[in-house]
DNA sequence: TTGGTTAGCTCCGATTAACGG
DNA sequence: CCCGTTAATCGGAGCTAACCA
């Protein structure tokens, strides 16, 4: 900054002015300041910026497995919005289900200097999350942290209910259910509107297959499937796990969707190109990365610190070819 | 600091002994310090202290697509290593191909205060990237870079052969290609090392189609292929756009493998459940992300800053079942 | 003397207030 | 109204001189 000053002819105090945009510099100095921090590369140091304003402009992100799709689009949803608001984004990652791998994330985020904390997913064993003396904000996507934190989360019971009830408004009598990992924050919900919705309508409730998200998974949740007899219509926890029950039926020599249907969750990238394309229900991931970041920086700027902030995003029935009214036998 | 002195009945100066591992504090000094801390939640303030060492202890991560399974997967894998290495990863998208936003987005990265910059996509437009009056070590991942800055790349080349030597040494007389964005940095080298491979075993060279990584594109090339006469062999630069072409000709009533071969690359998660399971070429993408911060802390903290170092990372042909030999007519 | 510790000072780089030309 | 000077501040790190066993 003093090189920049000297110049420009001009004090540190004047380059200050200039670089956070006050208004009472004469537009030709201006002109003058702005070309010599051009010239010299100048780039204000951060950490003395962050030392003196006692903010670091930047957020602390928590994700579990950055290749599925749906943390994936969180973090690209987070990514650009925080640039929008003027913070960096900072990335940890607890693929470690180790117990309390997630504290030592969060210690590390915070150790590494941010203003908030977004927790995306935790990984499985997130249970102990909620011991965290922080005074951050922090604001989650995990449907079993909503009730301690601040939560952007898609609408789990309305996207299930859309696929349970659109299956069954096929005519099929009742629908099979292939969910996530039981202790999953996102795998409950869903499975306990998709059993709502059965009962609801008079419908037998069969035993859900627990998978773990994988297509792997599915596909051996899809090969104990096709041994049930009056099987017509399934429904998966995510798409990746419809793909290997889809897999799984026609090793079996069962058609979709003309023996079974088969509905998923996502509407994953490539749900439109499987064969046949996968009936979805879609969860629009940007937008919860967009409204993720809104929040948490209302609650970092804002006075509003100790607002509990609820917000669902509706899903979205994506009809395509892996479902269709039930085969009259 | 001043509140952990107090209530552990030490100076500063020690608790920034206890802090930075000193040697020279007896270890129950350090308990009571430690104990402070731990009651104070105290957590050292990451812009004093980089303020005062010159050094953030954090790398820049520039991204093009992160819902990309390899950006998400490179991504992870750096994710991982930095934190074994104690820095904190700090990432920005450019996903809008303007002009510079590539030199924008480095920008930002290097006003938020990093001691490197690894780019693992710098999108379309990243021929402007070369001009950058950086002092900070870059890393990239990224073939039109290479010979620039240090690179840690997949050896498409050898990929690149080794999917269309397999798929001759099946008997196909020749491969068609459905290829990637023109000016993208990896898939040229996949189309040269395909062009290369047809040209010395004799076969004939038919012209590439390009794509643009998406299934959808993958797609519309399958139609198109699908009304050539005599196809029996296509390697698609990704996974993908392989989905895409084997949906399209399973619409058109040719059955792979049967009749066309499909080979892909990347080895994305889904490609093994696939119907057929793809045959694809595997990329490290893992490993891609470890190597990436290996050299970059090596060129953070050793003395070769100025080192040109290219690793290449070899593929794997994973055989499955959308390759075969043709058919006998 | 030695090893553990303390008090006190400087420095990192930018921001900001007070005051003056 | 524009700009310079001076000095204080943020929280920790590194150094020295001194202190007490």
């Amino acid at each position: 900054m003093r090189d920049v000053a000297a110049l420009a002819g001009v004090s540190a105090q004047t380059v200050s002015r200039v670089s956070n945009g006050a208004d009472v510099v004469r537009p030709q100095t201006r002109r003058r300041v702005e070309e010599a921090m051009l010239r010299l590369g100048y780039v204000p140091n951060r950490a003395a910026r962050s030392l003196r304003r006692g903010s670091f402009l930047s957020i602390g992100v928590v994700v579990a497995q950055l290749d599925q799709t749906g943390e994936a689009l969180v973090t690209a949803g987070i990514v650009d919005a925080a640039e929008k608001f003027g913070y960096t984004v900072s990335l940890v990652q607890v693929s470690t289900p180790g117990g309390n791998a997630v504290v030592g994330a969060i210690d590390r985020l915070v150790a590494s200097g941010v203003d908030g904390l977004i927790i995306v997913q935790a990984g499985p064993a997130d249970s102990d999350i909620g011991a965290l003396p922080l005074d951050l904000p922090v604001v989650v996507s995990n449907t079993k942290l909503m009730d301690r934190y601040s939560a952007v989360v898609s609408d789990q019971v309305q996207g299930s209910r859309l696929a349970t009830t659109y299956l069954l408004g096929l005519g099929h009598q009742t629908v099979y259910h292939v969910s996530g990992p039981i202790e999953s924050m996102s795998a409950a919900p869903r499975t306990g509107a998709w059993r709502r919705v059965l009962l609801e309508q008079g419908a037998v409730v069969p035993d859900p297959i627990v998978g773990d998200w994988s297509a792997e998974s599915g596909y051996i949740a899809g090969k104990k499937l096709a041994t049930e007899r009056n099987i017509t219509a399934v429904y998966c926890a995510n798409d990746e796990m419809a793909f290997g029950v889809i897999r799984a039926f026609s090793e079996e020599g069962i058609s979709v969707p003309n023996k079974v249907s088969v509905v998923g969750f996502d509407d994953i990238s490539l749900s439109k190109y499987f064969l046949p394309a996968l009936t979805t229900v879609r969860q629009d991931f940007r937008r919860i990365g967009h409204e993720l970041v809104e929040v948490i920086v209302d609650q970092i700027q804002g006075q509003n610190r100790g607002a509990h902030i609820q917000r669902l995003i509706p899903c979205e029935l994506k009809p395509r070819g892996s479902a269709a009214p039930p085969q009259t036998s």
